[in-house]
DNA sequence: ATTGGAATTAGAATAATTCTAATATTAACC
DNA sequence: GGTTAATATTAGAATTATTCTAATTCCAAT
């Protein structure tokens, strides 16, 4: 498929969104599955698992493997387009909020959401190990329904 | 395997750390498998994963299924002698320690150390969604070599 | 002792993720 | 413009962590 076929703006919530010049703005080759995968993912703030964006595609009859949307997925985490969360062993998160910000992990829907009030991230600064500098602070707080 | 003669005592810095009773207190029933992975896990506070903990066990030439590492280890999570901590997709740690702390994870060495500097996790209380409860505030601090 | 039922174990199945061989794309040269 | 070489991208296959379930073990009651 040629690129310029598949360079298109996608409305959402009155702005529009340029997937090929975000992906170009931070260093990404523009192809047609990444911009799929980006024209669905990076529209909104919001948190998607790998399996619900292949999902997403798959329901419109476009063909990706799921090899490419972990692959992309890891691309744009490197690239400063998102954030990554872990919130156990089987679900990994891809947060497009990429400022620094906590979670609410709700173990009874699955569902992330963001934490209003910001931590301040600086309370274990001076118990950093010498010659280490910090990358993220993940924070992930598990919450349940409350039982009746 | 009778119980009886698994039933031992494993000395570790000048304490003595008894499993059996220390599962049964925790309404755990101490069979074989489960005395040979308290024995090299409860002795003291320490992070280690489940695949750390699996092979501890077969280089003491020890028969124990993977299978049941996991059952055992999500055994003892349920029943409160242990924390899991997720640090990414492919690691869980196994925290002895279950008293609310937070954690240092070095990416490049894969350690998890404890944070001195307890966080006050009450920062969030006003965001929590109606009808819900913290089950815990999980916090990872990923750090990383200076780079020189 | 013998049987029934529950608890425990571990082989097999599953699901998430990574690896690598194949394919597609760009660049360089004629 | 076509051909080849180098590089980047994709996706099938392999891998690995974890869970499921059938088999086994253990205990209690008769």
């Amino acid at each position: 498929m040629s690129l310029e076929k598949t360079k298109q703006m996608v409305k959402n919530t009155d702005i529009f969104f340029d997937a090929t010049e975000s992906l170009r703005a931070h260093g990404i080759y523009p192809t047609s599955q990444r911009l799929t995968i980006a024209n669905r993912l990076l529209i909104k703030h919001q948190h998607l698992t790998a399996e619900q964006i292949y999902e997403s595609i798959r329901n419109d009859q476009i063909k990706v493997s799921q090899a490419t949307v972990y692959n992309t997925l890891g691309l744009f985490v490197r690239k400063g387009l998102l954030n990554e969360i872990f919130v156990d062993s089987s679900k990994t998160f891809y947060d497009t909020n990429i400022k620094p910000h906590q979670h609410f992990y709700n173990v009874d829907t699955g569902q992330l959401t963001d934490i209003k009030t910001p931590l301040d991230t600086t309370f274990m600064r001076g118990d950093l190990p010498p010659d280490t500098l910090i990358e993220s602070v993940d924070v992930v707080v598990r919450i349940k329904k409350y039982p009746i």
